[in-house]
DNA sequence: TTCTTTTTTGAAACCGGTTTCAATCATGGT
DNA sequence: ACCATGATTGAAACCGGTTTCAAAAAAGAA
């Protein structure tokens, strides 16, 4: 049994490929009966059309790519990856497109494989993910490419240089370093640490708005309780127990993944959460709430965040004009057991 | 700037398109002069076929497809996944593949996507996952559409039913819950439990080697100390404790994510791994080391899996007589703290 | 009724490659 | 010097769709 084509169905249906073409796309001027016709045939047939030629013909292939730099270790020791992947495979699937996914295990592998992405013309868009610990535009060659060429693309996370030609999409980070701390702030905390992390756009936006939310409140940053790690549980267990020392009473951390070596590394000082240290994270993926005790944090929807950059990415590549927004997703502190705002409340 | 074609560096060479296409494929008749000229005026234009036509001309997309079913949970509690993907596009990269993503959120979905996925031939062939917590083949249709429609597959895990004409690629399960187990009576432990996974090859499979090593050594199952978990740190937690009544002096957990929960389990009993009861994990990913204390466990190298599975697919993709390979990759057990193993020798 | 105007349709060109076929050219054998 | 053989190349067909163009048919206007 051979392959259906375009040219078996028309022969079948007693019409030109054109028509058919035409009935497959759902344009306008066919008359009613030979469209029925065309598609009994196409029914009773199971006939498909190759997306190989569709793409060739339209030059559209309604294929995106998802490109995630650093493969190694970071994809999986953090949800968030997998958890911004699901996000974006949901939206792709509901549009009909195929996601291609880009994982580069050396930075040489990255250029190579980006530069036939690009210039080969498989694929309609790009969506970048912004490596969480750092991410240097100045050496990453991929972004001024792309604008010049004209590849239609999104940035998932703000890039540490915005301008208005790159379109990105974030979650409000200076929000949600903000609405953490003013929290611990309320709850009369004192003496408020915290970890973060440096040299990228989500830690320090996460830091600003913890220094914001003290400075608003009268107080000053005191950098004896500020410590950097680099998302990993490790450096928060490590970064956490420099902290320890200088008598914090409560502790913003940047990332729930590293709030669980800061619990670990309070646990192992024989200090309490959240009586001797309150503790806030930031992600509320689902690892806040397999800590004892459970997380208090900052919920960022990354299913959502890898959902509307496809939208976007969408948008850029079916609009005729520039259209290059910049979105920040808000975020929303969800209340649990490590910061201890029950307890005051029953107190 | 139009795109460059074939044509137009036909033209700049001085050649036909033929001759071109021929360079560009490495066809071994061609005069050195012309190869060089043609390649010259490559390298200088920067031109890169497009993927698109090629793929159509030669019925061959070099891109193929990976379908992970459920991606809703599942994919991002446990790393099993990311680590997997990893593993595959890396290969694919390599291997010049563009790999395309499928992650389903609806039965009904992955009806109709994979439908379409299969019919217009964009995919050279897939790599399946098997669902960890259930795979019922019966009520599976791709498999046998896939086999019908002759198109090029591997499944990573062991189907419920293996049969000649499926071919997969899986870690030898039966073996690793044989050494843990073993390793465990070596050990001189008298009453080793297990929490394994019911109604799923892995689990199943895990079981049987837990059963295999205990007989093999004159003893018995008992029903007691066997519990059934569906891969969650919750599930692990949940059947620990229900095990712990029953007096066990080890414990087999057939992931190390159900492990997590056991430990869990076992320290809020007030009992202590591994002086009182014994933990022994499966699949050595990350969170083993995290773990306190470390587990000892089996490591299956996921990645490796990942990464055969696509050499296996292309070896499929390449043939023109049917090879229908089923392969069974070794584990090995990788001694921490967690087994008493140490402390055992020091004693 | 006749002359636009709009629908509806098919033929053919096109998308950018690969591959078949045949022609030309160089080489080796006798 | 002559013929068979193999190397080298280009013209043209082809992959399976979409789209342009023009013609035929139907509808509306005068």
């Amino acid at each position: 049994m051979k392959r259906l084509t375009i040219s078996s169905i028309a022969e079948l249906a007693g019409v030109s490929k054109a028509t058919v073409s035409r009935v497959l796309n759902g344009y306008p001027h066919i008359s009613p009966e030979v469209r029925e016709q065309v598609e009994a045939v196409i029914k009773e047939t199971g006939y498909q059309p190759n997306q190989v030629a569709r793409s060739l013909a339209s030059d559209r292939s309604n294929i995106i790519g998802l490109v995630i730099p650093k493969g190694t270790e970071a994809v999986f020791l953090d949800p968030y990856f997998p958890a911004l992947t699901n996000g974006i495979t949901q939206v792709s699937n509901n549009n009909g497109l195929t996601l291609a996914l880009f994982i580069f295990h050396s930075e040489q592998e990255g250029q190579d494989t980006i530069k036939s992405i690009v210039n080969t013309g498989l694929l309609d868009g790009l969506i970048l993910t912004t490596d969480r610990v750092t991410f240097d535009r100045t050496t990453d060659p991929f972004i001024p490419q792309l604008v010049e060429r004209n590849i239609p693309f999104v940035l998932i996370g703000r890039p540490d240089n915005p301008s208005d030609d790159i379109p990105y999409i974030d979650t409000n980070n200076v929000l949600g370093g903000y609405i953490a701390t003013r929290h611990l702030i309320d709850l009369g905390y004192e003496r408020i640490a915290t970890v973060t992390s440096r040299y990228n756009p989500a830690g320090d936006d996460r830091f600003a708005g913890y220094t914001q939310a003290l400075e608003e409140c009268g107080r000053e940053v005191d950098m004896n309780l500020v410590a950097y790690g680099d998302y990993t549980l490790e450096s928060g267990y490590r970064e956490m127990k420099t902290l320890i020392p200088h008598k914090p009473d409560a502790v913003f951390v940047a990332s729930d993944t590293m709030a669980l070596g800061a619990l670990r590394a309070i646990n192992e000082a024989n200090l309490v959460v959240p009586d001797d240290i309150a503790v806030v994270g930031h992600d509320d993926l689902p690892p806040a709430v397999q800590a004892t005790p459970q997380l208090t944090t900052v919920r960022q929807s990354v299913e959502k965040l890898g959902g509307q950059a496809v939208e976007m990415l969408l948008e850029i590549i079916n609009s005729k004009e520039d259209i290059k927004r910049q979105v920040l997703l808000p975020s929303k502190l969800v209340i649990r057991a490590s910061c201890g705002a029950k307890r005051k409340k029953a107190t």
